[in-house]
DNA sequence: TGATAATTTGACCGGTTGGTAAACATTATG
DNA sequence: CATAATGTTTACCAACCGGTCAAATTATCA
């Protein structure tokens, strides 16, 4: 039989479950760093120390691999985002989900620019899972912020451009690496900047700039 | 004779000028939208109405036409950050530079994104830039920023940080256009969003979250 | 106007790219 | 161990892509 993946037979091998898991890593690597147009399959199967044929028997087109990584990262991607608790303190809910995005800016920037690439480009690829789940999610979490303001526990705001500028500011220190590194320079472009725009990002959302907030 | 541009001439024809400017047009909406990489000189041709030899005998390869688009554009970006001055007052500056931030996210998302796609994919043609000209003038810039906290005119804060969170906040509407849009649906992603985030940015930099502070 | 330079185009080239066909190798299973 | 299913590779193709070339066309100006 020549055709590929579990098209007769019902699990999956485990040479499948192994050869996407490696395909998918290496894609990660590739679609991260030159986009969707600009990456190529050859590079894909470099990276994945594979043959391209051989990709092509687990991914039967580019757009197929490209997929599959979207969908397999969209989910982890939006966890902080879920954990968001309705019933938690609202600060200290903002402060942890600020934490714990630029965690993910600093543990996974691969999947930041991912997106960051995908999106730029005008979203072709996952439109529907913009208007549609994530809308809905976003939606869902601005209701919970609007009635912490309502509440008068956090400052009245829009709660849209706060999960913007939440989601801006710290995927920036993933997506817009090589500036921070060379703005910083190279003493200050340290591990250490993390902690740095934690530390920050936290004066920030919670007092702004106006003196003594810290 | 078949050498373009000013090789023999000391002027620049009329066309010259005018071609060129076509050409860097199209250049800014192709490449901003595809990635250097992702874009072809056949698209940039055709959005220009010109063949592509044509492009070729003005920009002799594609790097040139990328090169001089860029060259052409950072002035311009980086203007607000120039604007920014040392003897206004603290508050006021930084007020505005957001407001000028953001309206150039509105009035020039193709810039923005041109230069989005370059840094995400490593600024492979523009890293001289970055940690030249660029850190040069953020350094500066932060030193004032430096001794407004010093003072006491405004809080005290890392002042690389602040700048990166002013570029990302603002420029997320511009580089994440089609993400903010989605999320925010027909009803509200009207031209008054930027308003919207004019006011909240507005907000967040000057006092943060904590009630009452608006 | 005519000569000369500047501009434009169609045909083309070598290398790359996404993808296929088929032969070959390996693995699972009766 | 036979044999069918699965996995891998080599060779290949057509379309695309960056770029060249020479010929044709248009603008400039003495």
């Amino acid at each position: 039989m020549v055709l590929p993946r579990a098209a007769k037979t019902q699990r999956r091998t485990r040479i499948q479950e192994e050869k996407e898991e490696r395909i998918l890593e290496a894609a990660l690597e590739v679609f991260a760093t030159n986009g969707f147009r600009g990456s190529t399959i050859d590079q894909i199967a470099d990276v994945a120390g594979m043959s391209k044929p051989n990709l092509l028997y687990y991914f039967r087109t580019k757009e197929a691999m490209h997929r599959a990584l979207i969908e397999r990262v969209l989910d982890t991607w939006l966890d902080p985002l879920r954990a968001f608790d309705a019933e938690g303190n609202p600060v200290t809910e903002i402060r942890s989900y600020i934490r714990r995005k630029l965690e993910m800016s600093r543990d996974f920037p691969r999947e930041s620019r991912l997106f960051a690439n995908e999106i730029l480009q005008g979203a072709p690829h996952i439109e529907d899972e913009l208007v549609g789940p994530l809308k809905q999610l976003v939606d869902e979490k601005a209701q919970v912020i609007r009635a912490w303001a309502k509440a008068g526990k956090i400052a009245k705001c829009d709660p849209y451009h706060l999960i913007f500028s939440i989601w801006a500011t710290t995927q920036h220190y993933a997506d817009f690496d090589v500036q921070v590194r060379a703005v910083l320079g190279e003493d200050l472009a340290g591990e250490g900047r993390f902690e740095d725009a934690a530390r920050f990002l936290e004066q920030l959302f919670l007092h702004g700039l106006t003196p003594q907030g810290g």
